[in-house]
DNA sequence: ATGATGAGTTAGCAC
DNA sequence: GTGCTAACTCATCAT
């Protein structure tokens, strides 16, 4: 709209300081916008109606300044919180799913297990001549055990 | 000037204030950002190099007020897919979840049935005299089976 | 008064 | 030239 206040950033220019007869402190936009309102008014002291209205007008629009860039920031960042929880989720879904097929064969290799002890134990009720019976069942149990931790059960003795 | 309305294929009809010698069409601001790149220097003939550059100025101004407008959608349309992403993983953790529980059960009492019945086949083998022990795993199995569907065996008849 | 945000403007980059 | 986007300004709302 109107040509003023272009982004250039004056650090702290000290050229002209509150020196007696001068009138214009030549405020940087840093040090006004961090002026609190009682340091504000000081400076304010011996200014037409119009320079105050300016003056408080410039703090205004360089606040309004910090607040947009501030609003911007909040933006990316939260933007940024959402993408990172969504990869945050992404990965619990893959644990969880590892856990899920882990388990799944866990169980289907339980069954197995189970199913010919299952057998075993039929046919040793069944038929109550048990010689043959654990013969067959050590045969079946070294084929559905996968996992040398635990054994279907202890052979006899 | 005002004679030249031989091309009617122009795409948005001709306003007023073409009788007059008045040269300026007044092209509303829609107008003027809908047109083509041909159809505006069709417009352009006739006027101060000043006014050319004015007129291109605004449509490159109204064209950038457009792109300021799609981009802001596109920033908010992002922002929902992610939360909606972020909300069909939330509930997919959820199944998951809900799935290995399940299963995390089912494997529990599949271990304690099959340890019922480990503990029975060891009776039998150990123990040939089958009447105490076929009785004893009947009971196991009661206490350890949840679901009737499945027996964890056939009881002998 | 202060802070936040939608919309419009400008500068500047990428194609 | 066209489209996009960061930064800025302004209007407007809420506190």
């Amino acid at each position: 709209m109107q040509g003023m206040t272009t982004h250039f950033k004056a650090s702290k220019a000290l050229k002209v300081k509150k020196e007696e007869g001068e009138n214009a402190p030549a405020l940087s936009d840093d040090e006004l916008v961090a002026m609190s309102v009682r340091e504000l008014n000081q400076h304010l002291r011996g200014l037409t109606k119009e320079d105050v209205v300016r003056l408080k007008q410039r703090r205004r629009t360089l606040k309004n300044r910090g607040y947009a860039a501030s609003c911007r920031i909040k933006r990316v960042t939260q933007k940024e919180e959402l993408e990172r929880q969504k990869i945050e989720l992404q990965q619990e879904v893959d644990k969880l799913a590892r856990e899920n097929a882990s388990m799944r064969m866990e169980l289907d290799a339980l069954r197995a297990k189970y199913e010919a002890l299952q057998c075993f134990a039929r046919t040793v009720t069944r038929g109550p001549s048990g010689k043959v019976a654990t013969t067959s069942v050590i045969t079946i149990v070294k084929s559905a055990n996968h996992s040398p931790s635990s054994a279907p059960f202890s052979a006899p003795s």
